[in-house]
DNA sequence: TGACAGGGGGTGT
DNA sequence: ACACCCCCTGTC
């Protein structure tokens, strides 16, 4: 095992509740982040690992292997939006007028969206189809343990160059089913178009949605998760089986199509509404809107 | 205990 | 509408 160098105190404004922390980390935005305690979890995304547990007050802690915490500070920071206004965001959100998001961003105080690697989220949410987050989780380590490159803490996940030569054989070897063709195409799609993914993060929501939504495996909702959780916008509003449960639950929206609910949310909590989805997202799971 | 449906944070046809 | 691959869960 790697050893980590001394706790780094990391002030954050909201502060993080405990429940909001282990919905940012470890509530189905990441797939790489495992918990070492009930209020610690170790993680690892681009080429960076560390620990993060909660402190006094809101604030956290993060430890990172020996040598690397220069880099991977700011780094985690941009990783958990902490370098970002939530202030602002929350304060833009209609809790004033809608007590179910009121009731979910007390519950879970301080919520943040990640922001991985565009191609990171990419490949976690293919592979998310049907699938439970234990089970994407073993997935996305199987990836990283056979075709990832070693990084100081651990193993980082394939990037996309390094999947394209890899046979759908051994992709479907990591566990990912049918899922294996789908990333195998899209390696394959983005070996012939290399600047593929960074036209997409230059893009606005409309065009990123639309250009991500031509990749085999990825359709409206895979798309709008690796928008979401892949770049700094809040705008992306997801819609699975858990948030239409919520928004028909919730909101009267019963029966509406999956594009519609969308389109709701997007418009009924504006600008953010990706942060909206993500507390609604860990109510409803919590069973806390029955 | 052990086998067997049923179905899951979707996509493509 | 249904199959798709894998695997977990709930039943008998």
């Amino acid at each position: 095992m790697e050893d980590f160098g001394p706790w780094v105190h990391i002030p954050c404004v909201p502060p993080f509740s405990h429940a909001g922390l282990r919905e940012t980390i470890d509530g189905g935005q990441m797939f790489r982040w495992q918990a070492v305690d009930v209020s610690c979890w170790q993680g690892i995304w681009d080429r960076f690992a560390a620990r993060v547990r909660i402190a006094e007050g809101g604030a956290i802690e993060a430890a990172f292997p020996d040598g690397t915490a220069e880099e991977a500070l700011p780094a985690l920071l941009r990783l958990l939006g902490l370098d970002q206004d939530y202030v602002g965001a929350y304060d833009s959100l209609p809790w004033r007028s809608d007590r179910v998001l009121r009731s979910a961003m007390m519950q879970f105080g301080g919520l943040r969206v990640v922001n991985q690697p565009l191609g990171e989220a990419l490949l976690g949410f293919i592979c998310s189809s049907t699938k439970r987050i234990p089970q994407i989780k073993e997935c996305m380590g199987l990836l990283a343990e056979r075709f990832g490159s070693p990084v100081a803490g651990g193993q980082a996940l394939p990037t996309w160059p390094q999947l394209a030569a890899v046979d759908e054989a051994d992709l479907r070897g990591c566990k990912l089913g049918y899922r294996a063709r789908y990333v195998w195409q899209t390696a394959q799609f983005l070996a012939g178009d290399p600047g593929y993914l960074t036209a997409v993060e230059a893009m606005p929501y409309e065009g990123a949605h639309a250009a991500l939504t031509r990749l085999p495996g990825v359709g409206a909702k895979v798309a709008d998760c690796v928008l979401l959780y892949g770049t700094r916008s809040l705008q992306p509003f997801p819609v699975d089986t858990w948030i239409i449960q919520a928004m028909a639950h919730l909101y009267g929206l019963h029966g509406w199509p999956v594009d519609h609910v969308a389109q709701f949310g997007r418009t009924h909590f504006g600008e953010f509404s990706g942060l909206a989805q993500q507390f609604l997202f860990a109510y409803a799971r919590r069973a806390g809107g029955a």
